[in-house]
RNA sequence: GCGCCCUUAGCUCAGCAGGAUAGAGCAACAGUUUCCUAAACUGUAGGUCAGAGGUUCGAAUCCUCUAGGGCGCGCCA
């Protein structure tokens, strides 16, 4: 009976009332929880039992409010066709702040966890190009895939598979030769280099023969060219040290940077091992697997005999089922490519790998500027490094004016400037486009991360100003309307957690702290905590207490630091 | 042309295993600091949920169509 989850409560409660009629899964899908405060904790409409009933709607609810009872449950009652039950505040409020703070970090982890290893493709940045707002998504999303992963007993393994081989990097060394030079490129490497990307693109519109030469080093350096692979590992080199400042702004790190490249060694076989299978076939000099009648073919290898995208994407997806025997395979990439990622599964499903039912593609929303698509070619491109700078610098100025005197401020700033970049990036839902508005992602008020941090810290000063922390014994429960919101949504965690994990969404997350958060702060604006007799104050402050384990551990699944002070 | 996605308040978005009066934030306006951080709180104002049909006791939510926008569609990734 201990520690049940209120639509359980309500199943409890109603299940021998009409068990003829529903069952327990029935019982709980309708079950919902009420918009507003005066209908209760947990409503159960009666339309659907009208039918069998015979009887009115109001009939039914107000006959299930006389004869149900549960010993969590203060009363129940009838409010026109449904039925409203009220939660015994003192009570639940008690159990769930004891079961918070005793659990502490671990509140909403998942206990029956199988370890169920979850392969994370996410990143993937270009080499040579700067680490665009455009990776900002798959970067952030990923990463908290991987924590909440990990949150519902998954292994996660994080690799970063950058886009470090294809046409592209021929079409770089080409530009090199033609206009680069060594002091300019070692002087500022990934704009100079960009520089000649998009001039060559330029360049290219009038005069083809360009293309061609890019091509051809690229078949140099899948043929193994020494200059050709000197140059590109230079190229390679100078991008992974941009990269590397990147992902210390944003505290991430992964378990394997295997790009592209990596793969290279393994394509023969992948290519040898579709001819066996006999499903590549010659098509106007190319070598494609053929999907279906209306659907396009799967480009294998060019005409010149070099490999694209989809080759290294099969050999890199044999690779990690034979190196990790996943149970699931995600590829946090934008929705743009999403043919390709079925035309990926769709090919190892004709080879014979069931696996591939294992493997998702897990798209999100574009970037936009203007209403459109940025593009690298055209060199429209926001550095993500820019962005970040701007809002540590902005968190900088806010706390110089509203907390001097804080210690570390420096780092309190980049926890709080990036905490905002991240948050603004999670709070939407992934599929969803969003124009770039830096000033929106630079917002600090609302519904915004360092909201959420603000909470957090605001909760920490009254925990050390209590200089109350661990032991909540005295714990009676809270009955007020203030902390009973508050109560109710702590509740939620761990089934928010679960929800975010298994739709692939770290907004719900984001969501879910906002508006853990909005009920905190109601809450401390309307209560006094450090107010009030001792027990009263013990209770409020073990309430506080588990607002931070929550918001701190909600945080974290999104990548986001959470300062004690700010 | 074909496929996928999107359209909710002036702006950015929640809500979509159908349910009771469609919610936040920003912007606007009006308040709150002898009081635990005003990065906050309280209140006012703001909506034919793109449009039309359909299923249902009930549709922003499910189905169909229309309009508008975005993204893909053989040698880029």
């Amino acid at each position: 009976m201990n520690n049940m989850r209120f639509d359980e409560i309500a199943v409890d409660a109603l299940e021998a009332h009409v068990k003829n009629v529903l069952t327990k899964e029935e019982i709980t899908r309708l079950i919902e929880t009420p918009k507003h405060a005066e209908h209760g904790d947990i409503a159960f409409p009666c339309f659907q039992l009208a039918k069998t009933y015979r009887k009115s709607p109001q009939q039914i609810a107000k006959e299930l409010s006389e004869v149900c009872e549960h010993p969590f449950i203060e009363k129940f009652e009838a409010n026109g066709p449904y039925l409203n039950a009220f939660l015994k505040r003192k009570l639940i409020s008690k159990q769930l702040i004891e079961k918070v703070t005793q659990l502490s970090d671990h509140y909403g982890s998942a206990i029956d966890g199988i370890g169920a290893r979850v392969v994370i493709d996410f990143s993937s940045p270009n080499i040579a190009k700067p680490f665009s707002m455009g990776h900002l998504r798959s970067t952030v999303i990923g990463n908290s895939l991987a924590l909440l992963a990990e949150k519902n007993g998954c292994e996660p393994v994080k690799i970063n598979h950058l886009g470090d081989w294809g046409t592209q990097f021929g079409k770089l060394i080409a530009a090199y030769k033609h206009w680069g030079n060594e002091a300019e490129v070692k002087e500022n490497p990934i704009p100079t280099l960009l520089k000649l990307y998009v001039k060559f693109h330029k360049e290219s519109e009038e005069n083809p023969q360009l293309s061609i030469e890019g091509r051809g080093w690229f078949k140099k350096l899948e043929g193994g060219d020494l200059e050709a692979e000197s140059l590109w590992k230079w190229f390679k080199d100078e991008s992974l040290k941009e990269f590397e400042k990147v992902y210390q702004m944003l505290g991430i790190s992964f378990d394997k940077v295997q790009g592209e490249s990596f793969y290279n060694d393994k394509m023969e076989e992948v290519v040898k091992e579709l001819s066996e299978k006999g499903l590549l076939h010659e098509s106007e000099g190319a070598r494609v697997v053929n999907l279906g009648e209306d659907q396009p073919p799967c480009l294998i290898e060019k005409t010149d005999g070099t490999t694209l995208y989809a080759t290294r994407d099969l050999a890199a997806a044999i690779y990690r089922y034979k190196t990790y025997d996943f149970q699931q395979c995600l590829y946090v990439v934008g929705g743009e490519q999403q043919l390709h990622f079925e035309q990926i599964f769709q090919v190892l499903g004709m080879m014979g790998y069931d696996w591939n039912k294992k493997m998702t593609h897990v798209p999100f929303g574009l970037i936009l500027k203007d209403g459109k698509k940025m593009s690298t070619r055209k060199g429209k491109v926001v550095l993500l490094e820019e962005v970040l700078q701007n809002a540590i610098d902005k968190a900088k100025d806010n706390m110089m004016e509203k907390n001097p005197e804080l210690k570390n401020l420096e780092d309190v700033a980049k926890q709080v400037g990036v905490g905002a970049v991240i948050f603004h990036d999670l709070k939407n839902e992934r599929l969803g486009s969003v124009e770039f508005d830096l000033e929106q992602m630079l917002k600090f008020e609302g519904d915004t991360g360092p909201y959420v941090q603000y909470t957090n810290a605001r909760c920490q000063t009254i925990l050390t100003k209590a200089e109350r922390k661990g032991h909540m014994d005295k714990v009676s429960g809270l009955e007020d309307p203030y902390s009973w919101e508050v109560v109710k949504l702590l509740e939620r965690f761990p089934t928010e957690v679960k929800r975010a994990f298994d739709l692939y969404e770290p907004s719900v997350i984001a969501k879910y702290l906002l508006k853990l958060s909005q009920a905190v702060n109601t809450y401390y604006g309307n209560v006094k905590i450090l107010q009030g007799d001792a027990g009263e104050k013990d209770n409020k402050l073990a309430l506080l207490k588990s607002v931070t384990i929550v918001l701190q551990e909600g945080l974290r699944l999104l990548g986001i630091k959470a300062p004690k002070k700010m």
